[in-house]
RNA sequence: GCCCCCAUCGUCUAGCGGCCUAGGACGGAGCCCUCUCAAGGCUCAAACAGGGAUUCGAAUUCCCUUGGGGGCACCA
């Protein structure tokens, strides 16, 4: 059942500890906009909202990937809006990085900083005199006050907040200061910064689409900084403005913004602005399951051929249908039939099969994920994919050649620049086996030599050399000889392709032709005589 | 330390009070197929964290414990 039309009191989302008023279903959820989602099929807007301060990961990828099915599914948009307003870990470039790997992925946005729209600018240090309105708004409005401490006062009340095993929490010296002192101090040139006036008594409550209603003690809550002294919003303030002025429906972040969703709401609901349907998603656990992936781990899966960033993992050869499936199922649960194209999951989507608790990653998934997804491709699709690997690694491709190579090839491929090690022989005029790896298992140089010259004489005398005219003799031969088709086929293997493992030997000296064949099993003769 | 979130095979998960002898996938083991390597087919091992409570009946609802995670910035 799609999600949408889910009506019944049944389904999942009311195992949730809900307050009274929102277990029952049969009401209309009119004061609950996050019904939205689960009752009505209303196309929603919702963003992906990175800050360009490093590269994009997984977690990214895959908040992005459910925004995009989300969007998709309910026939609305997806915008990329970039949080750009921490000038200090701005990164050059990374806008560029995260722009490339959602394209790469197929997570094509409707609205954003390179083909706008029409809530643009989409680039927050764009969009500064917004943020300032809001601020003032705030503040005129009692919900939000100046404050003029110094950060290193800060930093002394936090210290000695930590000394006295306190939570460290703004001690609200400026909450008091009359407005038009305030107002005066800021005339005068002092430098300040604005602060959500935190209520101080009662509850909190918001509601998570995953995880229901959640509630915190105000008392517990800080008076978080929304506007910095240089004038640019912090996260709070920005999201939230943005948010509101890009009309966005359904907000689905990581789960590091749940401590902070009491203060989103209550921004949110100071300004009397409608509220978006929120979706906290888990984290993602390095492989041990045991916290996050840290520099170290990082830099150990890319030795073993793994990444947790985008970009590496296209240069590793991995394709967008195995990392899409790969992530949209941490946190999804299907019941079977786990193998989905973008368009599938998007058939499939629903947000009520999502899962709250973190997911470790398992990188041999990822492989499995991909080796199915090429396998599953066409074969031109697949040998146009192939060709830049080999065209990186030097080799002078052939397309005719390529189309003939990627059949064989396919289904022993894991990642796309397996083809490397598989197949770059056939671009090669000629091979250079190693000496040993010519000789057949249990046998001397010279005996080898012979099966070779044999293999050799019969191949020369065949009108053409093709698959099925090769076979039938060569396997003669093998009865022939007395030895067994290990010894014969593995001596020609080597000598034609100059490895031990090989796609299959008939279709490969078909490929490979007639001339450059019989060259090469003269060669390893002459190799074999001098062993 | 404080706040919040999470809890089914090693991992990702199905499970919506009786269809559960707990299903699927990855990984592992074995067999079959086979010119190497794969792919494919079949089979096996492998889990409800613990304790209470509610109920005729609990993996499923509630509470506690334990464990894990996230956050506690003029970062996002």
């Amino acid at each position: 059942m799609a999600w949408w039309k889910a009506s019944s009191c049944a389904t999942r989302r009311w195992k949730y500890n809900l307050s009274p008023g929102l277990r029952r279903c049969s009401q209309p959820g009119l004061h609950f906009p996050w019904r939205n989602i689960l009752d009505s099929p209303t196309p929603v807007r919702v963003r992906f909202a990175p800050s360009p301060t490093g590269r994009m990961h997984l977690g990214s990828a895959r908040t992005a990937l459910y925004d995009y099915l989300l969007a998709r599914r309910t026939g609305g948009k997806f915008i990329l809006r970039i949080e750009d307003t921490d000038r200090k870990r701005f990164v050059a470039g990374a806008e560029q990085e995260l722009i490339d790997g959602l394209r790469w992925l197929g997570l094509e946005f409707d609205e954003g900083p390179d083909i706008g729209g029409p809530y643009g600018p989409y680039r927050q240090t764009e969009r500064q005199s917004i943020y300032q309105k809001w601020a003032t708004e705030l503040v005129e409005r009692g919900h939000a006050y100046y404050c003029f401490c110094t950060p290193e006062r800060l930093e002394k009340v936090r210290q000695e907040q930590q000394k006295q095993k306190l939570s460290t929490r703004y001690d609200g010296t400026c909450r008091a200061l009359q407005l038009s002192e305030a107002r005066s101090r800021i005339a005068a040139g002092e430098k300040f910064v604005v602060r959500f006036k935190m209520p101080r008594e009662g509850q909190t409550r918001a509601v998570d689409m995953m995880r229901g209603e959640i509630t915190w003690d105000n008392k517990e809550l800080d008076d978080a900084v929304l506007l910095k002294s240089d004038g640019l919003p912090t996260y709070h303030l920005a999201a939230m403005a943005d948010d509101y002025e890009m009309k966005i429906t359904h907000v689905i972040r990581g789960s590091e913004w749940l401590s902070t969703f009491p203060l989103h709401v209550n921004i949110v609901r100071a300004l009397g602005w409608p509220e978006p349907a929120w979706m906290h998603l888990s984290v993602f656990l390095k492989p041990s399951g045991k916290g996050k992936m840290s520099k170290r781990e990082t830099a150990e899966a890319l030795k073993d051929g793994h990444s947790i960033f985008v970009k590496d993992l296209i240069d590793l050869g991995y394709t967008p249908e195995g990392v899409l499936n790969w992530i949209v199922l941490m946190g999804w649960g299907v019941a079977e039939d786990d193998v989905m194209t973008l368009d599938q999951m998007v058939e499939r989507f629903d947000i009520h099969h999502l899962t709250a608790s973190p997911a470790a990653i398992n990188f041999s998934k990822l492989d499995h994920f991909n080796g199915t997804h090429i396998r599953l491709l066409p074969i031109e699709d697949l040998a146009a994919r192939l060709k830049p690997f080999f065209v990186a690694a030097n080799y002078a491709v052939d397309n005719d050649m390529l189309l003939k190579v990627t059949p064989l090839i396919r289904e022993r491929l894991v990642t796309l620049d397996d083809c490397i090690p598989f197949a770059g022989f056939f671009f090669n005029d000629t091979v250079d086996p190693a000496p040993a790896d010519l000789v057949g298992k249990d046998l001397t140089p010279a005996q080898s030599a012979e099966v070779a010259h044999k293999a050799y004489t019969l191949l020369a005398g065949l009108p053409e050399l093709t698959h099925a005219a090769a076979e039938p003799p060569l396997r003669q031969l093998v009865e022939e000889s007395g030895l067994n088709i290990n010894q014969v086929f593995g001596i020609l293997r080597v000598a034609v392709t100059g490895q031990k493992v090989s796609p299959p030997l008939f279709e490969s000296l078909e490929i490979i032709g007639r001339a450059k064949v019989l060259a090469r099993v003269q060669k390893a003769i002459q190799v074999l005589k001098t062993l």
